[in-house]
DNA sequence: TTCCATGCAAACTTTTTGCAACGCC
DNA sequence: GGCGTTGCAAAAAGTTTGCATGGAA
């Protein structure tokens, strides 16, 4: 692969990866080409899916793949979990420390190699909370 | 919305419903298209779709939302986990029961009103652990 | 100077939708 | 017969890719 090819420190990569580290709310592709089209107007679309995908292959994000259909991205990359509101749709990270046991609770269910979990909340965020009728 | 309309048991309803509930494998649309297509050959993919739809819409099915792009559907509509093969991307039934007491714990560490919870292993299916190099 | 990265646009994949004809109730 | 449903095709939405040029190291 181009795993352990060198990673070359452009001005777009810098920016991406900068606007990504600025936000909490995990933004999808699309909302971080805009982000980071206001400091350099020129850059695409495709610039910034492929430098997402190649940072993320290097552990240097993290991408998510939630529910819904849009991917997101996340700067921060220690194992955590995330809640959903299925108003808005936005993602927030849930600060509480990963359960380590669900995957042996699970191991004794399948046959399959368990390697990892993914656990996601869904509920209401407190700003459409409020706005219910 | 149409989730009061009453509906209508159409032959092609029928065939989707049945080929879902013949497997176990939780077919994406186009999968199941292909199944369809065989008993019913004119039927389109956009019927597929909008059926697929309308009856996870009333809980007669479970419209799967797991990682990976691609979209599955479930005959299983029963709160139930799953497990998904990161080499050929299947997906299985975990034969577990839920964890009631995941959410609480998430309702400590976020101001969401949480409604659910979606957990998801992953990991290498017997298949693809055989043929691994 | 090398070769990874970029901009641009076209291609792709998955899902949705508009519309006239169809057929279930 | 009314109106939900279908087939067909076009459109949307999200992501990937080919290619010539550009620019880090």
């Amino acid at each position: 692969m181009k795993q352990d090819q060198k990673l070359r420190i452009t001005k777009q990569r810098q920016l991406i990866l900068e606007e990504l580290r600025k936000v909490v709310t995990h933004p999808t592709a699309d909302e971080l080409y805009r982000m980071v089209r206001e400091r350099m107007p020129r850059v695409s679309l495709g610039t910034v899916y492929r430098n997402l995908e190649t940072l993320s292959g290097r552990g240097v994000i993290l991408k998510l793949e939630l529910a819904g259909t849009q991917r997101r991205y996340d700067a921060t990359t220690a194992n955590h979990y995330h809640i959903r509101c299925n108003k808005c749709g936005c993602v927030e990270d849930l600060p509480m420390k990963a359960f380590d046991n669900l995957e042996g609770e699970a191991r004794g269910a399948t046959q399959f190699t368990i390697t990892g979990h993914r656990l996601e909340f869904e509920g209401v965020c407190p700003k459409c909370g409020k706005t219910e009728h």
